[in-house]
DNA sequence: TGGTAAAATGAGTATCGCTCATAATTGACA
DNA sequence: TGTCAATTATGAGCGATACTCATTTTACCA
């Protein structure tokens, strides 16, 4: 008992120290940059020497890219936890753009400094796997629909999935440059884009023109729904 | 007559030598990536002593930017070239987009080395301005559709510009993973998507009524439109 | 040709990421 | 509790690099 209790006071320690030198760095990372960083602020912001830091990592790349993973498995399951109580899978994209353009507003620092590690350090494997496995959560919706037949099956699913991420992306740099900073107006138009070319109109098979007036009907009641939750969302934004 | 003649010699060398300096540093820059990019190997490829780099360039920052700038300006110019003879804005807008994945392909070390100086040097207002001239050809493209009454005015226009440019920015990054480098499919389906979603349908006038309550019944007859031209575009989409 | 301002030089400086010999701490065992 | 081996921490020192500056070289004009 005792040996086990030691032990675990050991193993706690340390994880500790890991875990202040990551909040350390990961402040000193966003005052300074990432080439304005120093080690050694690092370690004195951790309370630690600063060859310290070199047992938990092994340089300022790979702690640098600690933060990154962390951050990026942190999103995929906030992301996860965003869309798992909504059914429809246009709601789910939604809520997933919202949570997506949100997240990169609120944390730009940090999708800025990953970015900048494609270039400044050249072993990204890392980072990209992390990315990958976030980009899921849209390929899972994407998909859902297919199935449940809201949305057509697309040739190259990454068509699709780079207008989404690449137009959230943009916007959210643009938003953030903006006084109004009221994201509904650019996640909707996105979503209703994405809807007005993929969304399966007829139920199963694509037909020229409007095929079955009452889906026409049942689809305007739905833009109708989505403009007016925009106007009480959105109202700020008509300027 | 001489000295007229030897200030421009004088003036020529100094012009001869910067250039030297900037295509040396864009070599090394590519090769080495920024922060493996040596100024000793940047001033040996040109030719001079180290030291005379840093009469020409403030510092390493600096003669990154200079790069950067140099590859926008000229970026710009050919994407003007490259629009100025076509008369239709749709035609001009899938010109520009073609123009643009191409480069953001071909050119990929250094749109990812301009994103890197975000980080890596705190001062970007250059390139952010040669960045905000870039993207003024697109938005004079879409004005111009606008005129000509073959777009609707959108309330916000970096809303379209952001669906536009983050698109096809991750298009081209994923592009470049695939075997198959195709650009054709990605662009004719954005540009298709903006065109089904602002593409003024039955002519000519927008209802400008914005903040009316009839605003509602004209974004819902664009609605409509959209939907029904779905239909019949939405089919070549689907392959 | 001689004088001067501009331009070039490269050894030297400051600073940083990182290493490693040494010291301190921890925990199992008697 | 005291001993000892293993683990963890330390920080002076090393190599490397961006940048400076006193000195030299070049370009130009009278």
């Amino acid at each position: 008992m005792t040996t086990q209790t030691r032990s675990k006071t050991r193993r706690q320690k340390v994880e500790a120290r890991e875990q202040a030198i990551l909040d350390s760095a990961r402040k000193v990372f966003f005052e300074k940059g990432y080439e304005g960083a120093r080690m050694s602020e690092i370690a004195a912001g951790a309370e630690i020497a600063e060859g310290t830091v070199y047992i938990y990592y092994k340089n300022k790349a790979a702690l640098m890219r600690a933060i990154s993973s962390e951050f990026w498995q942190a999103l995929t399951a906030n992301a996860w936890a965003e869309i798992e109580a909504i059914d429809h899978p246009y709601d789910a994209l939604l809520a997933l753009a919202r949570f997506h353009i949100k997240s990169l507003m609120d944390q730009a620092d940090m999708i800025d400094l990953t970015h900048s590690l494609r270039v400044v350090s050249a072993d990204v494997g890392t980072t990209t796997e992390e990315l990958k496995t976030y980009v899921r959560v849209f390929d899972t919706l994407y998909s859902r629909g297919v199935d449940r037949g809201d949305l057509n099956p697309h040739p190259a699913l990454w068509v699709v999935r780079d207008v989404f991420f690449g137009t959230l992306d943009y916007s959210a740099r643009t938003l953030r440059l903006h006084e109004d900073q009221n994201v509904e107006p650019v996640v909707t138009n996105m979503i209703d884009g994405i809807w007005a070319q993929y969304g399966s109109d007829s139920g199963s098979t694509k037909e020229p023109s409007s095929s079955e007036p009452g889906d026409l009907v049942s689809r305007l009641e739905g833009a109708i729904a989505r403009i007016e939750r925009l106007g009480v969302n959105g109202k700020a934004s008509s300027d």
